[in-house]
DNA sequence: GATCCCTGGTAAAACATTTTACCAGACCAG
DNA sequence: CTGGTCTGGTAAAATGTTTTACCAGGGATC
């Protein structure tokens, strides 16, 4: 079915439909439907040649949303975004939404962008798109406690997937953050560092919560505490990120050591410590999350736990896609994290 | 028209169709099809309100994909954004996508993404999106030089627009980057520079050539000098500024200032020449370009060119819909642009 | 008393597809 | 010659809207 460029003819102006296509190739219109839908069937050969040549001249593409209108889906998936400042200018979710992109293309989807704020949510609009046929599936991204209400539309016909992030009983794919939590605590303990501070995301999404407990269990195995004094919310922003620090480091002197919830709010607490007249990381080591490109960039360079964010997005698409094709187990899925040492982390000073 | 969260009926299963609210409410599909679209017109008090229950009762959501076919428009734009490694992921694009989500979401329309290859553009695949009626209008970023053949496609049905890019009888809105080399220049040269390097962007498109248009002159107009060996092409990314600052600095190892076509080749660079044992910015002083959020965050905190990414999505996204309204004045609209002095500049040493 | 207009509404066409059910002719078996 | 099957198609229904043209009945006008 190899039909690039058509010719712009002279008329130019009525869009050719399949009617047009049916008349120039003297066929009837099922016969090009079935030609262009079926592939082989009953369509003798002879025919098949004269009406696809028709369709190249004439350059027809069919109309999408007739096809719509008739099978019942949109061929798009939604991806929603919390409705933040600027929220598309966040690397976290552009790799999220990379990742569900490549995918979705693959398989020939196109992919909507929806920032959803609290009213979005509460009033449940983002039905609408389902129900007015805007899009045949969702991706969740960035979910919090709020959105438990999720649970309550898991029939077949509106699949949606959180993307990162997890609730029992609804579809997931999502880091393993009690891990991250793990892999950050052995690497400070394991550079002798015993005065430990934590600057952690927004305490109503799951994943940070999951990140705080792994890293405060594996601490206390090592005979290390973090006590409450130690931990401040950071907003997951780099403003958010350096204002913590600076409590941080203000009401604990003597600590060696920050872990933080995201690359973005290390960057932001590395700027401020230095600002303060500490020294990264002779000083205090910073530990980030996520990995995002700017982690290789900042200075010094962040020593970070990797979330794969590009795979996490094009395993949650590819998920969906499974949905959206009849699979009917629940998908709940956790991928791999792993430790990438920068020059942010250097040994306790004795 | 207040109809929010319509009852989920018990039946759950088939879609509600205005038919349905014609019958529930016992008057015909045209009159509520008038009631809904029309506002005002014929429709008495009691009948208007009888339907406008029914719908809330009901829960009616219009079809939007019937109603694309009848009005023959989806209410969807597309962003087009070339397809590179995670291009989602670019806070570059992200404030740009930022910026016409915003002002798209404010009259309704919804935003399609994208990411087109070069045989994307090359096969005309992106017409494909007019011709299917997938969208209404189309914003193109990223656009190079190959993309002259746009200009072929000016009819008034498939509006598009360039997004911070120029074209000569294509309709955009662009930073004045001219200027932003001017200002560059004019503060480097302020401080006491005189043996300067830039990193410039990709050749191929038209904003890098105003840059260093804008640089080169104003360098020139005070005397300094700009030659070959002090021009490197960065590719726009972190790994193309840091390479091509080693080159440079090699090259010329008196360099005392460097200016960069994006905030990402200023970090990149900003590390490189740290690692190689230059002091940023007591040795060596960098201006980037854009005034991504990211700039304010690496160390030392860059001072760089601020081209209104946001705002410039926002109005051409403005732009755009002011086509789809049916204005005819061709659009060529440039944003000022504004010197942010950071950390990153300093006097030259004597 | 016929004509006209206004009010409040409705029937039907059109939009571009997909899919189901049917059909005409050719060929063959019995 | 009747009945059945296969081949290569086609007519028509259905999808959910919007919009155009029309219509019935009542009151005002001449």
């Amino acid at each position: 079915m190899a039909r690039t460029n058509g010719k712009q003819s002279a008329v130019e102006r009525k869009p050719v439909s399949i009617r047009d296509v049916a008349d120039a190739s003297g066929v009837s219109l099922t016969t090009v439907s079935l030609i262009l839908n079926n592939g082989d069937q009953r369509i003798s050969e002879p025919t098949r040649a004269r009406v696809l040549t028709a369709i190249e001249r004439l350059g027809y593409r069919p109309n999408r949303l007739a096809q719509g209108l008739q099978n019942r889906r949109s061929n798009i998936l939604a991806i929603l975004v919390p409705h933040l400042r600027h929220t598309f200018a966040d690397p976290y979710f552009g790799e999220l939404i990379s990742g569900i992109y490549d995918r979705a293309n693959r398989s020939g989807y196109k992919i909507l962008l929806e920032a959803a704020g609290r009213s979005f949510l509460r009033e449940k609009r983002y039905l609408d798109l389902f129900d007015r046929c805007f899009v045949d599936g969702m991706l969740f991204m960035g979910s919090t406690d709020e959105h438990r209400f999720l649970h309550r539309f898991r029939d077949r016909k509106r699949p949606f997937i959180l993307v990162n992030n997890t609730w029992p009983g609804l579809d997931h794919v999502v880091a393993d953050y009690r891990a991250a939590g793990r892999l950050a605590a052995e690497h400070l303990v394991g550079l002798g560092h015993r005065r430990i501070g934590m600057i952690h995301g927004a305490g109503d999404v799951e994943t940070a919560r999951l990140l705080i407990a792994g890293f405060a269990e594996t601490l206390a195995q090592h005979g290390v505490e973090l006590p409450a004094s130690c931990m401040e919310d950071g907003f997951y922003t780099e403003e958010g990120g350096a204002a913590a620090a600076e409590k941080l480091i203000t009401a604990n002197p003597s600590l060696t050591a920050i872990f933080t919830g995201n690359d973005k709010m290390a960057a932001g607490a590395i700027q401020r410590l230095q600002a303060l007249g500490r020294r990264v990381p002779s000083d205090v080591s910073v530990v980030g999350c996520d990995d995002i490109t700017q982690a290789a960039f900042v200075t010094p360079s962040l020593t970070t736990i990797r979330t794969p964010l590009y795979e996490l997005g094009r395993r949650s698409c590819q998920r969906l896609i499974e949905r959206l094709r009849g699979k009917d187990e629940p998908c709940q899925e956790v991928l791999p994290v792993e430790l990438t040492v920068r020059q942010s982390t250097a040994p306790a000073a004795s």
